[in-house]
DNA sequence: TTAGATGCAAAGGGTTTGCAACGTC
DNA sequence: GACGTTGCAAACCCTTTGCATCTAA
């Protein structure tokens, strides 16, 4: 997933940065229509488009993750440490859960299979506190 | 995600039937396109529409399982017991992985973060042994 | 008989893209 | 000045849905 060497010529936009701020700054791993709401406050002549390109670059620098649950939405999360999430099924709100993570299984995983294994992802489905009542 | 209210009624046809033999003799974690042209072969004027439908109401009756990889499509399971697959970033194959579940793990999040867990999904992601060459 | 299932085609909805104008380096 | 970036709108593509017809039970 090297993508740097189609990446040297990356420029410095304020819509890419006002993107990558609002990412920073929420914890609630939003769609890409949140954020051109949220980013359009500031930059109201944005469009949508320049949002899917941004994040789709960001995320391609390493500067944001890709976070893909069910089929309807991509979410994005402004964290790139690897870390596990919740996914409640019912208001399908995202949280980061406190548990370690096994980093030493991708070798095994790679060793077991003979693949190259760049990283795993683990996420636990249910209902957070508010819905389960 | 207990369904099978809605499900009493549920019929058997050939259609249903079919797709779900596609499903289980295959190991290759299909989409519905691929589904639809492997039953097109034995009943030619099923509709992809049909397909659709089986596989939401199929998953529903815990038959198979729906898999979420990229936000580009979503693949299928004949398989339904929990199990952890390796997702090709390059190929886009999805391999299933001999490697054991920890079934504890689902209370043990429920019980520090006071969650309702209901599963939890493991996947790889790298180069699969064809690709990585 | 009757309610679920199908085929067909149109609609939905998130995401991508072509292009001319613009902004960064 | 060169080339990456943006806005806009149209196109894409997977998936869902309305409706008349068909069929399992």
């Amino acid at each position: 997933m090297n993508k740097t060497h189609v990446l040297n010529g990356t420029r410095k936009t304020k819509q890419r940065e006002a993107i990558l701020k609002v990412l920073k700054d929420t914890n609630c791993h939003p769609g890409a229509h949140w954020i051109y709401e949220k980013v359009r406050r500031e930059i109201p002549h944005i469009s949508l488009g320049t949002v899917y390109r941004d994040l789709k670059i960001l995320k391609e620098m390493g500067k944001i993750r890709e976070l893909v649950f069910t089929g309807n939405m991509t979410h994005f999360d402004g964290i790139t440490k690897q870390h596990i999430h919740f996914y409640c099924q019912k208001c399908n709100s995202i949280s980061d859960i406190e548990e370690p993570v096994n980093m030493e299984i991708d070798k095994s995983v790679a060793a077991k299979n003979g693949f190259k294994v760049y990283c795993h992802r683990m996420d636990f489905f249910g209902l957070c506190r508010a819905c389960r009542s």
